[in-house]
Parts: structure tokens; sequence; C-alpha cells
DNA sequence: AAACTTATGGAACAATCGTTCAGGTAGTTG
DNA sequence: CAACTACCTGAACGATTGTTCCATAAGTTT
């Protein structure tokens, strides 16, 4: 049975091709600010890396701005994945060191392309809701009882993080895990209000 | 007196103005990155900042890398007195509180380059030494016993700030205050190791 | 199948970019 | 003051940029 609409018409294989193809630009367009930082973000390089003709990005996005906008809103969901594993994982400090090593290593391109969405949040007052949103979402999730004690450990994995990514060899979770410790003891303290229901 | 070198002959006078010039285009570099971002920082607009030709910039950097670099490597020392200031105050809480209030309020356009700073370290390797030298400044002159507790309080700065740009209205120091006092309460674990002469 | 709508893409444009270069200016030396 | 040197700059070039435009292809409806 082919898709419809309610009333009656098809639904327009055109559109439904079209939707494919805004979602390939977003997600070449992420791909080129891993590699290449915000910098490397142009038609060109866009629509080479997703292998799309040079206009078809100024089809889909009235503007630049826009798709890059677009494609930050869209990385901020990612951000708020790996931040909430970290936060909310309610693992040990050493699930959370390692979580936090793979982001400054393996995942280094990523986690570097999160921190573009930051810089560029502070310069983009529309963006700011879509960075902001892992915080909110990781204090909704938690209740922490004690929210001076969970607004410090937030701010730490940020600056472990973005540390991390400095460093000359990213640390691993062996130099992660004490601090991580360090910052979770006294978690209870987090923990200690259920969600009422 | 005029000054001489060693040799007798005169200090050119025109390499000194070269030198002035020099540094009043890293400094109008710097107040672009800090209004545009490292996104406006051109050639041209760099120039126009500093009120020079068009072509100052190139005779004096041999590319607008180079100028970057060099202006880059130049805030970072703005940046060691910045965070310096808020960790080796020796301070309260409360005036640790309000140096980074400041940053994120009255001082943002230069925080905001310093995180530019940060974020271009993580892709070009040899500007990580500079990014990186207020941590190792930092731990030695504090010299702390518990380098776990401090490194954690370390990381909660970066957080606290970066987050600090990324909020809809700036945290004022009332409400940095009881954080900053979580993070460094039992600070004497920090300094009781004192310094070896 | 004809009429119609929407998606698509190649060519081209103006603007801006980084950078080059030859000549000019200012300061120093003899 | 003439010769010299080092600093400086305006004009210009080639490359790349974001974006526009129109012809065409693809899909849907009548």
């Amino acid at each position: 049975m082919e898709p419809r609409q309610v009333d009656g018409r098809k639904v327009d294989g055109r559109k439904a091709r079209g939707e494919k193809k805004r979602r390939a630009i977003i997600e070449a367009t992420l791909r080129v600010i891993e590699r290449d930082g915000i910098a490397g973000v142009t038609h060109r390089s866009v629509a080479r890396e997703a292998g799309v003709p040079t206009t078809a990005p100024t089809y889909y996005y009235a503007t630049l701005d826009d798709l890059l906008i677009a494609t930050l809103l869209w990385s901020a969901e990612v951000l708020c994945d790996d931040m909430l594993q970290i936060v909310a994982s309610g693992g040990s400090a050493r699930e959370i060191a390692k979580v936090i090593a793979n982001a400054v290593d393996e995942n280094r391109g990523r986690t570097l392309a999160e921190y573009e969405l930051y810089l560029l949040a502070g310069r983009r007052p529309e963006l700011k809701a879509a960075a902001r949103r892992w915080l909110d979402l990781a204090v909704e999730a938690v209740r922490p009882a004690d929210p001076v004690a969970f607004r410090a450990f937030l701010a730490a994995i940020d600056g472990l993080l973005i540390q991390g990514l400095i460093a000359d060899v990213a640390p691993n979770e062996d130099e992660l895990e004490p601090i991580v410790s360090f910052l979770i003891r006294g978690r209870d303290d987090f923990t200690a209000v259920p969600r009422e229901e």
C-alpha cells in the first residue's frame, strides 16, 4: 500500500527525495566541520563532500549561514546524547572517565565540532538554547538535591573535555578517573531527590 | 643621549617604527577577533582596524596564518594573566566569582577570543603550548598538595567560563560564588606544599 | 498523454579574498 | 649632499567565494 495523504493525494516522491538530500547535505556539513572546522565550510566543500552539485546547498538552504545553523542545531542533539551519556549514566567514575577519554581521542573530531557550536553560540543568540540544552536536560534527568555541587560537576566536565582537546597527548581514562572520582564524591547528594511522577 | 648599538651604529629608527606598527597590527587583530571572531580576520579588516595600508599586514607577516598565530600567541599572555588572577589570587570565593562574572560580561569579547584560541589550538599543534600555558603556570604557582582536586578546580573554571558565555544572561557573582566556594572547599589541600627555594 | 508543479544543476556574476611586485619614501652612512 | 639601504605601499592578479538565473529533468495530476 502506497503512502497517501489524508486528502487522498499521493505523497510527493519529489519532496521525499528532497528531504533525504537535505539531510545528506547537513551530515556532509558536519563531517566538514569535524575535519576542518567551521572555517572549512563553504557551499562548494559541502557539495563535494555530499556528492551533490555545487548549487544544491544553496537550493536547500537560503544562505550559508542557514546551513551552518541548521547543521549545528542538528549536531546539538548529538552533543546532548554524548553529554547525557557522561552525566546521567549513573555509572562509576571509571565509566565516566572512559567516555571522556573517548571524546577527546577517538571522537576528537566530533568533540571539536561540538565546541565550535559552543563558541558560535557565544556570538549567535539563536544557537544559545541548543548549545545549552544538554545542561538543562542533565539537571532535569538527575534532579540533584545539591544543585551547587552538580553545577560544579557539569562545569568540570566541560573543562576536562576542552582541556583534553589541547593536551599534547589526549588524557586516558586512568588519568581522568581520579579527577572524576573526586568530582562525584558524595554523588548521593545529586540524586537524593526522586523525580515526582 | 641617543641610543646606540655596541658597535657604535645608531639604532635604526626605521626598525623601531616598524616594531611599533607590528604591535599595532597585532593589537588590531585581537580587537577584530574580539568583535567578529577569527572568521572576521582578513588582511583588509585588520588593516582597516589598525589604520594602516591594506598590504601592511602582509608585509609584516608572511601569511595570514602567521598573523593569526602571532596574535593568538600574544593573547595567550593575556589569557595567562586573567586565569592566574582567578586561580592564584588566593582570594575569597567571592573574589574569584567576581573575576569570572567580569570575564563573561564586561570582558566577554576577550573571553570569547581566548576560547577561539583554545579551539584553534585543538587543530594547530603549534598553538597548544600557548593555550595550555596558564594551566602549567597555575600548577607551578600554587603547587597543590592535592593535584587531583586542583585539576578538578581548574577544569571547573574553564567550564564555568564557557558555560557563562552561552547563558541567556551572563551569571553574576552572586550565582557563581557558591559554586566557587564548593570547588575550593578544603583549599588548604591546594597549598599545603610550600615552594622549595 | 497533456498540463502542471516541483526539484535540480550548469553557467555565470559580482564581490572579496590572499598575495605579488615594482616603485617610492624615509632614515642612515660616507 | 650624494649614495645607499631598509622600510613601506598602491595597484593589480588570479583564485575562490556566495549567490542568481534559467533551462531542463522528474514526478504528479487531470
